[in-house]
RNA sequence: GCACCAGUACCUUAAUCGGUGAAAGGACCGGUCUUAAACACCGGUGAUCCGGGUUCGAGCCCCGGCUGGUGCACCA
């Protein structure tokens, strides 16, 4: 009598070796001769006119071990690729490390141990993992962002857009984390004005940095939206990102310096409502404006004062105006006004022109600066104007909302003009809005305008780990590319790799030394490393031609995979690295290097795995470990039940009770098929279900089409949790019926339910397959539902009596709506109701009830 | 404050087009097996957030409210 017991540490690394052995999950690229080659030495099986597909999950940044979250993901991703694989697709599914980053710079402080030694150690426990998950992973296209064969290719990138002006050095107001010692993007500093990474309040410095024109790409970086299927949340916060305003540049003269300041607004229709003007503190002009006015020392304060406020004291928009006259005025163009100009922290020198006009009857912000300041508050649109004379008979006093005159102001919404210019009064704001801005235009003191909140992508850093920037300076030619042909920029050895407010690079003097590309002559190095977003801006197009040294990617062979066709990952990269990756796509397009413009045609974001309703943290000490999970349990459990928990999009908690739920129904189908291949004999391929089957065998033989059916549907709408669901329905009805079918109808059923569940559980799967078939499941197409099977020739017919379950009857399937409504009315319970009463109407369901109505 | 999503049994989820008396797993209770327990098997308890509306019929659609989550929020 052998074991029949369920025993994934021996199940597991069993089948592992075997598809490590056989290379089983890699796949070859078919365009160009050498890969053609490759093809045929390694006697690929999948056929290379396949459709490809391209599953890939955000790449990890390998820190310690993978955690829960990974798990999930990888889980995700690799029953997509399972799945499309059996769909007969050649499926591209590869794996590296987002490897450069400051916890493992942070740690070599500490320890003295280089970034690359701690990190080669996280790589190989992130491998050692994923392989234990028994994930299909394309193993020979693994990576490393912080390999000097991976980042020749970043900084090649760079090149390529510092050549076509894309990236640009300028000196700016920049945010400062004082504790990683380093200039942060704004991306990276949260709406409370902390560093993302490190929670440390964020100051602002005037420095020059290197920044990338991602602004050139906002109007397409929100157009293309349109064109990729992503969850609509995701879309909206890039939207909200780029933040398009369409309005229009009005320019205000000061006449007593003769300079022109351009403000940008949305809102041109109330430009009659300007009473007055206001510059942001760091405006370069603010100084200059107030020098030799009476205001001169009130506003230096003001100015020092405000650049010193931290971020989240001057984001309160609940906190009072605060702000400085200059002492000078600006003429509004519009009605030749005189108006006051102020310093004010309410506005921001990055959004617009850094200086606004100030409407106070029809902006709440200005309206409470005016309130503060005592400044004049004019309507210029009516609220609500009376549409006929009748409402005039009607309400001879007019309510405030009506009144032309401060009441009920600041008002936001539509009206008509009034108070304004004989040429606009009474005309529709939204009217006016188009032909004041044409005014404006003909008279040259404006023009239509759109303005958007994305800044240029600020991508230098004061830090050792990451990738060196390729750039020179010498001395005669100014700033120098390096050519090609001398990269990789490798990093240097330092001593210290300490952030002192300057790149710990430039402490490697023989390094930072050079000679001028061109001139030959003295020259220094670049010591700023990039933002280790922009390595992970283009992993995905490296994955598709890995092992290319020539080039970063043949772009014949980027043709065969790219676009990504499912992207999967945390909602947390909903902004900034499917920003930048997005970005990078577009802009590599325009150079000629691609030609597509989206990286990721659909995206999937997992949802959060949390324990006892709160994210896991080492702090709470509520964490739960993958390694311990696989070690108990096994991976098969650890995935299927990950997936089973919820649907995957939104956040499950982690429950052990659940696990061990999972896992005894993985036992039960396990040990069932294993009783069942020894009493049904030797192995043989599933036989397709006999459509002639009687009794217990035809029940059973339905389940199973049943399930193949839900599965498919699940598969592709990303419901695991109901798939796996109804693979343990399956598994209920084999164990009910598993006296009375024949044996080759419990192997049928019981095949079937490994064959769908095995994306999910590949390990037990692949094993019970072999037991009862002798096959490999993933090498098996996706089975397909029978349709016949999937029909019922009679069912138990509803009859309702005003809306009320009354009876049931057994009625064909084919039994049309008349032979219904008599089924229905020739039912005893039915008669009972219906007795002495109207009839008013049937309803008519066909394959589901019918409803008699009556009074 | 604005927008979006969600609210179903003690818990986590299901119910495809508005159509049966709301389903699955876990938890809990009982039974069989066992010296006893675990495992396994059999059985059981128990729910549509609140208030209106539409409809022959509403968990599902509409309106209002409550609760929770997410995003945005001095962006002119």
């Amino acid at each position: 009598m052998p074991e029949h017991r369920y025993d994934p540490s021996e199940i597991e690394p069993r089948w592992q070796a075997l598809w490590a052995r056989e290379h089983t999950w890699e796949v070859s690229n078919e365009s160009g001769a050498q890969a053609r080659a490759e093809a045929r030495s390694s006697g690929a099986r999948r056929d290379a006119s396949a459709p490809s597909s391209y599953v890939l999950e955000m790449l990890p940044y390998p820190s310690g071990e993978p955690h829960i979250g990974h798990l999930k993901c990888y889980a995700v991703g690799d029953a997509i690729a399972h799945f499309h694989r059996r769909l007969g697709r050649r499926v591209l599914h590869p794996m590296g490390y987002d490897a450069f980053g400051l916890p493992a710079e942070n740690h070599a402080i500490k320890t003295g141990v280089h970034p690359s030694v701690s990190t080669a150690e996280s790589i190989a426990s992130f491998q050692r993992q994923f392989r234990s998950w028994g994930i299909s992973i394309d193993w020979s296209r693994e990576l490393a962002t912080s390999e000097p064969s991976y980042y020749r290719w970043t900084q090649w990138i760079f090149l390529e857009l510092f050549r076509a002006g894309l990236a640009y050095r300028k000196e700016a107001a920049v945010k400062w984390c004082p504790k990683d010692q380093t200039v942060l993007a704004n991306e990276q500093v949260d709406a409370d004005g902390h560093c993302e990474r490190c929670g440390a309040l964020v100051e602002v410095r005037q420095l020059e940095q290197w920044f990338l024109r991602i602004t050139d790409y906002a109007e397409r970086l929100l157009g293309d939206l349109e064109t990729i299927s992503w969850p609509e949340h995701v879309k909206t916060m890039q939207r909200n990102w780029i933040g398009r305003s369409e309005g229009a540049e009005v320019t205000f003269r000061c006449e007593e310096l003769g300079v022109d300041y351009p403000v940008f607004t949305t809102r041109p229709d109330t430009l009659f409502g300007a009473t007055f003007f206001v510059m942001a503190p760091e405006h370069p002009d603010v100084i200059r404006l107030a020098a030799g006015t009476a205001q001169e020392q009130q506003v230096r304060e003001y100015v020092n004062h405000a650049l010193n406020e931290t971020n989240e004291e001057r984001g309160n928009a609940e906190k009072p105006k605060t702000g400085v006259s200059l002492g000078r005025t600006v003429v509004n163009p519009v009605n030749g006004e005189q108006i006051q100009m102020y310093v004010a922290d309410y506005v921001l020198m990055e959004y617009g022109t850094g200086a606004i006009m100030a409407v106070p009857g029809h902006d709440e912000r200005d309206h409470a600066f005016a309130e503060v300041f005592g400044l004049p508050i004019r309507r210029v649109i009516a609220q609500r104007m009376p549409t006929a004379p009748e409402d005039l008979l009607k309400m001879p006093v007019p309510p405030p909302e009506w009144r032309e005159g401060a009441e009920g102001l600041p008002y936001a919404g539509d009206g008509k003009l009034v108070n304004s210019d004989p040429n606009f009064d009474g005309m529709g704001n939204r009217e006016a809005l188009s032909a004041i801005v044409a005014w404006l235009d003909r008279e040259g003191k404006g023009h239509a305008s759109i303005n958007y909140r994305l800044r240029d992508w600020l991508v230098s850093r004061q830090r050792y780990w990451g990738c060196p920037i390729p750039i020179v300076y010498c001395e005669r030619c100014g700033m120098v590319p390096v050519p090609d042909e001398q990269l990789p920029v490798e990093l240097p050895e330092v001593d210290d790799y300490t952030p002192k407010g300057r790149s710990p690079l430039a402490a490697a003097e023989d390094w930072v030394n050079t000679s001028c590309p061109d001139c030959g002559g003295a020259a220094k190095r670049e010591t700023d490393t990039m933002d280790t977003f922009v390595d992970s801006s283009w992993y995905f197009l490296r994955y598709c031609d890995a092992s290319n040294d020539a080039a970063a990617w043949d772009p014949a062979v980027l043709r065969e995979w790219m676009p990504v066709d499912q992207y999967i990952g945390g909602v947390e990269h909903a902004i900034l690295h499917l920003l930048y990756a997005r970005f990078f796509t577009k802009a590599l397009a325009d150079l000629g290097h691609l030609d597509f413009q989206e990286p990721f045609q659909s995206l999937f974001t997992q949802g959060m795995v949390t324990k006892d309703g709160s994210k896991m943290s080492k702090s709470k000490g509520n964490v739960v470990s993958p390694a311990a999970i696989v070690e108990r349990v096994g991976a098969d459990t650890a995935r299927a039940y990950i997936l089973f928990v919820g649907p995957p999009d939104q956040d499950a908690d982690w429950s052990d009770e659940g696990v061990e739920g999972v896992h005894r129904f993985l036992s039960r189908l396990w040990r069932l098929a294993a009783e069942t291949a020894q009493s049904a004999g030797a192995p043989a391929p599933l036989q397709p279900a006999d459509i002639g089957a009687q009794g217990d065998d035809l029940e059973l033989a339905r389940k199973a089409h049943w399930a193949i059916d839900k599965v498919s549907g699940d598969l592709r709408r990303f419901a695991f949790n109901t798939a796996i669901a109804a693979v343990m329905e399956l598994l209920n009805d084999c164990s009910r019926l598993r006296e009375t079918v024949s044996p080759e109808t419990m192997r049928f059923a019981l095949g079937t339910a490994a064959s769908l569940l095995s994306p999910f559980a590949p390990h037990v799967c692949a094993d019970i397959y072999d037991l009862l078939t002798g096959e490999r499941v993933w090498e098996q197409p996706w089975p397909e539902a029978e349709e016949a099977l999937l029909e019922r020739d009679a069912y138990e017919l509803v009859c309702q009596v005003n809306g009320k379950v009354r009876d049931r009857v057994q009625a064909s399937a084919d039994a049309p709506a008349e032979a219904l409504k008599e089924l229905c009315r020739a039912a005893p319970n039915v008669q009972v109701h219906v007795e002495g009463k109207e009839i008013v109407k049937e309803i008519v369901v066909p394959g589901k009830l019918v409803n008699i109505v009556v009074r």
